[in-house]
Parts: structure tokens; sequence; C-alpha cells
DNA sequence: AGAGTTTATGTAATGCATTACATTCAGTAA
DNA sequence: TTACTGAATGTAATGCATTACATAAACTCT
């Protein structure tokens, strides 16, 4: 491999020269430039990273840390973050936890040996200490989508999750749903529990008592929207809901399973909302009511975001984008009785 | 950050002794050692990977190579190359080259210098000079995983495609069905081609007919399983198919949707097979008979592979590993005349 | 004891790009 | 013409870990 020396030959003058025609073009005569450019294309030269990384402090990646690469809810938002990121000279790096601190840790710390230079987290499921530690000392370049740390004034990308169940509630109380049930995420989520109190205080706003057997616990994947479907299903009558808010759409799709293995009948009987969006929402059957989150912005943003911290521009701290209910075939006016 | 430097200050001794403790244990004394490893702790050292890259020559980083991200087939697979990396000390670079050719030429350039080690690529959807032009000068660590190129010697990882679609036919042949088409990936892939080669043995061992239009191509998307579904079911009675085998999930998935937009039940009266056996292909209505990949496995062995290539072992050149036919409620008895 | 090994450690060169500082030269003002 | 300014380029130090080579010390064998 050519180095920066065999530029410099090639070209007729010193590193400094070919190093300055590359960075900053404007502090050579156009006619050095030109003599580096097609030297630089005669010898087949591309900077060695190791070494300017070494040089410069820093690396040009950014650490993208997701609790589950397998979910398709991060596909687009990596779509998102990775475009902007390329266009900006930066390398990805994804790292999934698998709700395992230890990766979380080695993810961490590639900062402080320059091996990245930021990291955007789309989970919460990392130990705090890990986030205020490096607070604490020098300010990391860090940013948060999706999820976020209540106590912590991190700049971070989210929706409104308080409003976007509200929504949720609001629609199906005004198809005349009012035993609605909900089956969260995990509820150390600071966003579960907004979505939480978006469905209680919009089931207050529309007047509606909330059993507390109808707020129940998944972890968003498939089987425990099927396994906490069944036993909402399970519920005696009177206390059994004609509707159920799902905080993801894989939850909602499990649910959906449930009832058709309990013979109840999805919308007529059931009215079901997910969240998320998710491609697979309009191919189930039947096609899935829910509330849509911008995922290739918020990936947009949240890069951009950190782009912006890592060069120390004034950044507001939290942007909040906006969802939107997709009505499909899952929701139906409340059964009669 | 402290360097090597305030570890060897803090230890007693040069930076050489303590870059050997590390590197070479036994090639300092048991007394060095501990000294070393107490100083390390004290000053709170870790070394810089930049300053050990350069040095090297090498990155610790391998780039996976595939075509979507958001398709969720390559999720487990990626799981399982990530979890041997990482306990091997390798990083991993997902590229997602979204079909995009300058994308992948990108990530081949992190190979010259230095960035990263070696390449997997999950994809055969790159302009083959990539691969070619490399493989020419000199020997690039690259392995593939599923996709192959025929006229490469490549070390593969890779399932028996032919194998496995002809075990599909054969079972839906053994249900009775006569009139068996087919929806493909892009057939530019050459395990697309397989499949169908597979299909077509199977077909004629059968001593069944094959009409030319009941190989349709689609591009493993939803989408393309429901077009093309669409159009199988359109063909006049005499010549519609009662089973269709998709050579993804997702477009069977797609298809399952057509039949229920056309009125046609299935299993009753459409026997579908997917292929991929993704999570999703269990909370679908019906659940999908699908063909199983070792994806988690996929992944594991052709981390491997690359790291024996990287270590200059002798290398089997092609490993295949075994698929299964997952028979759940989307397939049945072909219908009665 | 003397010569020859072996083992442990230190010295200094190395990998490559960047950049502070030094130098040169042309151009401007007095 | 002299002194000075600024632009363009060169020289050399720098970032940090690794490692070839050198040295020193301990040990073996005759």
């Amino acid at each position: 491999m050519p180095t920066i020396k065999d530029v410099a030959l090639a070209a007729g003058c010193s590193t400094a020269t070919v190093s300055r025609a590359l960075a900053n073009p404007e502090k050579v005569t156009d006619a050095t430039r030109k003599r580096v450019a097609s030297a630089i294309a005669k010898v087949g030269y591309s900077p060695n990273l190791a070494a300017r990384n070494l040089r410069r402090s820093e690396s040009r990646t950014i650490v993208v840390l997701l609790p589950d690469i397998a979910n398709p809810f991060f596909s687009e938002i990596i779509a998102g973050l990775e475009d902007v990121a390329h266009r900006e000279g930066y390398r990805v790096l994804l790292g999934d936890c698998e709700h395992d601190t230890g990766r979380a840790k080695a993810y961490f710390d590639l900062l402080p040996t320059n091996q990245a230079d930021g990291i955007i987290l789309l989970t919460a499921e990392i130990p705090l200490s890990l986030v205020t530690q490096q607070a604490r000392g020098s300010q990391i370049p860090l940013v948060m989508a999706c999820e976020y740390f209540d106590h912590l004034a991190l700049p971070t990308v989210r929706i409104d999750n308080p409003l976007a169940a509200a929504r949720a509630i609001e629609y199906l109380s005004s198809l005349g749903h009012r035993r609605i049930a909900t089956i969260t995420g995990p509820m150390q989520n600071p966003i579960c529990i907004d979505r939480v109190k978006g469905y209680q205080s919009e089931m207050a706003r529309q007047q509606l008592a909330v059993n507390p057997g109808w707020i129940v616990e998944g972890d968003f994947g498939f089987l425990s929207g099927y396994q906490q479907g069944q036993l909402l299903l399970a519920l005696p009558p009177e206390a059994r809901p004609s509707a159920i808010f799902c905080h993801s759409d894989e939850m909602a799709i499990g649910l959906m399973k449930a009832a058709r293995d309990a013979s109840v009948r999805v919308p007529e009987d059931l009215s079901v909302i997910g969240f998320d969006n998710i491609g697979f929402s309009e191919y189930c059957q039947p096609e899935l009511t829910t509330v849509s989150q911008p995922r290739d912005e918020i990936g947009r943003c949240a890069m951009r975001l950190l782009l912006d911290v890592l060069r120390k521009k004034q950044v507001p701290h939290q942007q909040v984008l906006n969802t939107q209910l997709i009505v499909r075939a899952s929701t139906a006016q409340a059964p009669k009785l």
C-alpha cells in the first residue's frame, strides 16, 4: 500500500504539502493541488486511517447501541442513521447488547480509546452507571433516540409517547369501546411508563374505568403478546376488554393469534392497536391498526444531533417527532352489549 | 487517557516490558507481570487501538456486507456472526449495501487501508469485479454465506438449495398436488437458480408437468409475493396452481394476503410453503409451512471460516449445512378436482 | 573458572499522517 | 532601495504501541 511519502515523491513536494492538499485545499496553490491529485491517482494512494485516527484522536466511527438487532422496528431507524453518517464521512458500528450489560460496557469502552467518537443509544436497558459515570468526567458525545432516561438531560430524539397512547385510546373510545386494556413493553422503560400514563389519563378523560388487570406487561415480542393476550381474553366476560392497545406490533400480532386460538374475532369481538407500523403489520390478518413512528426520521435526527454535538454546536436538548395513527382492519365499532 | 508510558512509569519498567506483559505474558517474570497488572489497574490504562492497529497493520474489524439490514432473515445470522467475532476479539462492521454498488465498493476499500481485516458477504448483489479484482492481486480474506458466486472458489457457507427446494416439492407432491408453482427470488442470485433447478428436477422426478407460467420472479419482499401471487391466482382454472413454493417467508406471507383478497382459502384451496422460517411465520394466519435454515449456525460458521482464513489455516472451501422442512398449517391435502 | 546459553529487560526504530514551527520568496509600503 | 507582510512550502516533532536488536544477568557444562 502506498503511503503519503510515495505521493510526495511522485508529486515532487513534501508530505506536509500532500496532507494539506487533502485536508486544507485552500492552503496550497492550484498547481500543487493538481500535481498532488494526479500523483495520488498515479500511485493509487488512500490514506491509512489508523494513522490518521491516531494523530487526530478521532475515529469517525459512531456506535449505535440497540437491544436487539433482530427486532425489525430498529431496521429503518438504522437505515436513516447510516445514511446521514455515510454522507458525513462517518462509519456506524452497530452494537447489539442483547439485553446483556457486559456488551454495552464493552462498547462504551471504545470511546476513551478513540475507537469511537460518539454513541447513539436506542435502548435504555443498560446500566445507568455507564452513562452517568461518563457524563460526570468529561461530557461524552451521547444521544438517545426513542428511549430516554428520566433524570438525565441528554440530547434526545423521541416521540410524544403519552400523546400517542392517548390518541390510540381516544380512537378506541370513539368507536364505543369502554373496556380497554393495554399490553405494555418492559416497564423499566420510561417510554412504556409514558404510554401507560397516556392510556390512564385518556381513560380518565373519557370517563372510563380502568381495571388494574387491564395493564399487563410484555417484552415487545410476539410471544409475550400471545401469552398476555391469553390472560386478558380469559378474564370473566364483564371484565374482558373489547379493545387492547399494545406497545408494539409484534405483541399485537401475538395477541391476534391468541384471539384466533380463543375463537375471538378481530375486529368484531376485539379491537387491536399496535405500535411502530412495522412492514409486517400490513400483511397480517386482519391488517393491523397501529401507531406509526417516523423511524427513518428518528434515525436521521439522532445522527445529525450527535454530529452536532461532536462539532460542539449548540444543540437543542430534546427533539420530539410526530406519530400518526394508521387505521386498518384490526379495529372496529365496539360490540353491542 | 493514560498511555503505555504511564504504565511503564508506574510499574518501574520499560514500555517494551509492559507491551510484552500484555501480548506475550510468558515472556516476562511472574513478578513483573503482576507489577504491570497492578500498574495498569492503578493508572486505568487501556491500549490505544489506533496505535496498535497502525503498528500491527490490522484492525480486528470484520465487515459484513448484506443487501438489506431491514430484512429479518439476516438478523439471526448476524447475531451468530457477532457472537463468534466478539469471543475472538473482533468487531463487526455491518455494511448495508441497499442494492447500491457504490456502498459495497466503499466497504471493500476498507481492506487495503487496514480498516478491516476481512469481509463476509451475505449478498451476491455486488459487482463481481470487486471480488475478482481483489482476488487477483493478493488473496483477500473473503467468505461468503448463503449466497455464492458460481465460478469463484471462495470459502462459502451455505445450504443445499436444490435439495431444500426438491424436498419442499416432494412434500407438496406427497399431499397430492400436481400443479405446483414457485415464486423465486431475484434470478441473478445463484441460490435462486439452484432452487428453481431443484424445483424442476423434483417436478420431473414426480412426473409432474411444469407450466412455464408457474415460475415467477419476486424480490424476496412482501409486496412482490403479493403481486406475483395475484398473477398466479388469476390463471385460468386448469392452469391455476394448487400449491406455491416461495423463496422467502415474506413472499409467502404476501402471497397469502393475495389469496385472502381473492377469496382463495389457504390451505384448503391453496397450499403455501415459504423459505427461511422467520419469527413471523409462526404468527401469521395460517401458520406458515416453511424451509428452515440454521441461520445462527450459518453466521457462526461463516465467521469461524473467515477467522481461519485470517490465521492462514487450511480451510475447507465449502461448508454445507442442513435445512429442515417445518410443516405448519399453510399446507394441506390437494383439493379434489 | 571460562565459554556458551538462556532468560529478562531495556533502547530505539518503526508504522503513517498531521501540524507547529521554520524557511523561502514574492509582493507591498515607505 | 529597505523593511515588512503574507503566502507557499518544507522540516521535524508528534501521537502510541510494537518489536528487532542490544545488553545484562543468571545459569549450564566442561
